[in-house]
DNA sequence: GGATTTACGTCAGCCATGTTGACTTTTTTC
DNA sequence: GAAAAAAGTCAACATGGCTGACGTAAATCC
C-alpha cells in the first residue's frame, strides 16, 4: 500500500501506537484484515514459483502432498475443492518435472498415492520455511498465548462440518512427522 | 471434507475434545488452518454472486468501494494488487449493471471517485452480513479476548510496510461510518 | 462370475481473472 | 509550455477454474 490517496489516509492525523478495537466496532474490520493478511501470506512463495514456471496452484498441491505423503488424489480434490481436471493439469506438471510421484495403492490398486520426491520435498520445505517465518514473526509481536488463540480462531472459521476432518488431517501429519 | 481417506484420518482413534497445540508443534499447522479458513471464508458469497453473473473479483471490488466510498481507482489498484486492465473489466461490469458509479473528483478532475449505488450498497451489505456471521460465530466459540487477539494476529500477518496504510484505511472508514 | 461402482485419467472447450505492452485523453503540476 | 499523473482502452496471452463426455482398471456386490 505504497501510495494511498492522502484524502483517504492522511488527511486527519492519527494518534500513534496500536489502536484497541472498540467494543461495538463492526466485524468488517476483521473481514478486511483477513483479506490483507491472506493476500500477503500467499504472495510469499511467488518469487520461488515464478522461475520454475509454476503458479500458486502448484504450491498448494505440492504443499499438501509433501505434508501428507501417500494421500490419494481424491483426498487432494476434497481439500482443494477443485475438479479432477483442474488438479490433473497441475499434478501432471509436478510429476513430469520430478517434484511428485504417484504409486499404485498397495491394498487398492486403483488408487494413486502421491508422494513428494526428494526434490519436491526440498521445494515444499522452502515454502513452509518462508510462510512459517511470517507466522512466527506475527506471533512474536502478539505475545504469549497468541499461537493458541490464532489456532483456535482459524479452526473456528472453518465450516463446522469440515473441522473434524481438518483437525484429524493435521494431527495425523504431525504424528507421522514425529515418527520419522 | 466429506470423505477423506480413512487411512489418513480414522485409522487410529483420536481422543475427544479440543487438542492443545504442543509447544514445539511446527507452524505448518497454522499454514494449513489459514488456508482452510480462508477457503471457506471467501466461498460464503459465492451463492449470492453466481445468480448475478459475478465472481469473487466483483465481490472484492464492490466491498472496498462500499466500505470506502469516494476512493480513487488508484487506491483500489493498490489494495487489490492487480493491474488497471484487470480491474477495468470488473469495474465496468459493476458500473454498467448499476452497482457502482464513478464521479470526477471535485478538486482533481482527472480522478474518478468510486461510490456504491443504493443497489451496490445493499449487495455489499449482504456480503458483509454473511461474512460477519461466520466471524462472529468463530469469536463466540473462542471466548473473551478472541476478537482483539484475532485482530492483532491478522495485522501482524500483513507486510510490515503496509500495516500503517491498512490500519489508517480501516480507521478512516470506521470514522466515516460513525459520522453518517 | 457378471454387473456395478469406484478411482483415476483424459480430451475438448469454455470462462473468469490475472498478465504485459502500447497508446490516448484529460488535467494538473512544474 | 513541458512533463507528469489519473484514468481508460485495445490486443494478446497465461493461469487456473469449470462442464460434459468418455475410457480403463480394479474392487465390490449379488
Amino acid at each position: 500500500m505504497a501510495d494511498v490517496n492522502p484524502s483517504l489516509t492522511t488527511l486527519r492525523p492519527e494518534p500513534a501506537g496500536p489502536r484497541p478495537a472498540s467494543a461495538d466496532a463492526p466485524l468488517v474490520e476483521l473481514i478486511e484484515l483477513f483479506f490483507f493478511a491472506y493476500r500477503d501470506f500467499v504472495a510469499d512463495p511467488d518469487e520461488i514459483l515464478a522461475p520454475l514456471g509454476f503458479g500458486r496452484a502448484h504450491h498448494r498441491v505440492l504443499h499438501f502432498v509433501n505434508r501428507h505423503p501417500g494421500m490419494r488424489v481424491t483426498d487432494l480434490l476434497d481439500i482443494l475443492r477443485i475438479t479432477k481436471q483442474s488438479l490433473g493439469r497441475v499434478l501432471r506438471e509436478l510429476v513430469d518435472q520430478g517434484f511428485i510421484e504417484s504409486r499404485a495403492g498397495p491394498s487398492d490398486r486403483r488408487q494413486r498415492l502421491l508422494y513428494p520426491t526428494p526434490r519436491g520435498e526440498a521445494l515444499a520445505h522452502e515454502f513452509v520455511a518462508l510462510q512459517s517465518r511470517r507466522i512466527a514473526g506475527a506471533l512474536d509481536e502478539c505475545g504469549a498465548g497468541a499461537r493458541e488463540a490464532a489456532r483456535r480462531f482459524l479452526v473456528a472459521m472453518i465450516d463446522a462440518e469440515d473441522r473434524a476432518g481438518v483437525e484429524r488431517l493435521i494431527q495425523r501429519a504431525e504424528r507421522d512427522r514425529r515418527s520419522r
